[in-house]
DNA sequence: CCTATTTATTCTATTTTATAGAACAAATTA
DNA sequence: TAATTTGTTCTATAAAATAGAATAAATAGG
């Protein structure tokens, strides 16, 4: 058995390499997060994670062809892995049942305090 | 601006303090926990992250009368403030937007690699 | 070919979260 | 007032999150 559970940033990541399909790498998944998720990350927090991530059996990586552009190094391809996309379910699925067992939280007044 | 966002178990415990409503201590929140996550904790994690919610502002506490039972100390007390309803909304939000991008994540066919 | 530029990954360090469980405290009851 | 029960604090450690500098590799232009 692996580990139990995601972190919440691994799960992120994870998203972004499910989302990016043939072309998740480094600086392309820190990209996407702030696209989609609207969060600045630096290349050391996501390469630590893919890292992680990869070690887990989550996700795997491969090298890419040269690329077609100006300069730039080969890029380190991320795929998830079925494992990867499993606890990815898991973790959705999981919590889609908290929150349903939570109606107050669809209709929650924010205010003021706290 | 607190923290930008909760980690994966305190967005668990979190959700916990809401389900139980009056009665969420400690113990009531671990034992909450084994039963809607499926999920074994010490209680030296649950109070270490309630510590560490309260702090951010998310919870309050309070110390509750005495028991009615055989014996125990009072419990402290938590509940949700508003900046908790808060962030636990918008990470359920961004949460779901996320997925709803990723189709195939609902379809997926979990094989045996990994 | 050799240097500047670009694109990308690795490396190093630190802070924050997560986790465990022993120690301690307080309430009750006999 | 001792034993039992219920609960919180304390101490330590591992894992996750984060930042950004250092390094590497690819290409283009002179």
């Amino acid at each position: 058995m692996g580990k139990e559970h995601l972190g919440e940033f691994e799960e992120l990541v994870l998203l972004m390499i499910v989302l990016l399909k043939e072309d998740a790498y480094g600086l392309a998944i820190r990209h996407a997060i702030k696209e989609h998720a609207n969060r600045k990350v630096t290349i050391g927090a996501v390469h630590g994670t893919v890292n992680r991530l990869e070690k887990k059996g989550f996700i795997e990586s491969q090298l890419g062809g040269g690329s077609e552009l100006r300069g730039g190094r080969r890029k380190r391809l991320f795929t998830i892995t079925n494992s990867g996309k499993s606890i990815l379910e898991k973790s959705r699925d999981e919590k889609m049942a908290l929150w349903g067992k939570i109606p107050e939280l669809s209709i929650l007044k924010i205010g003021g305090q706290g």
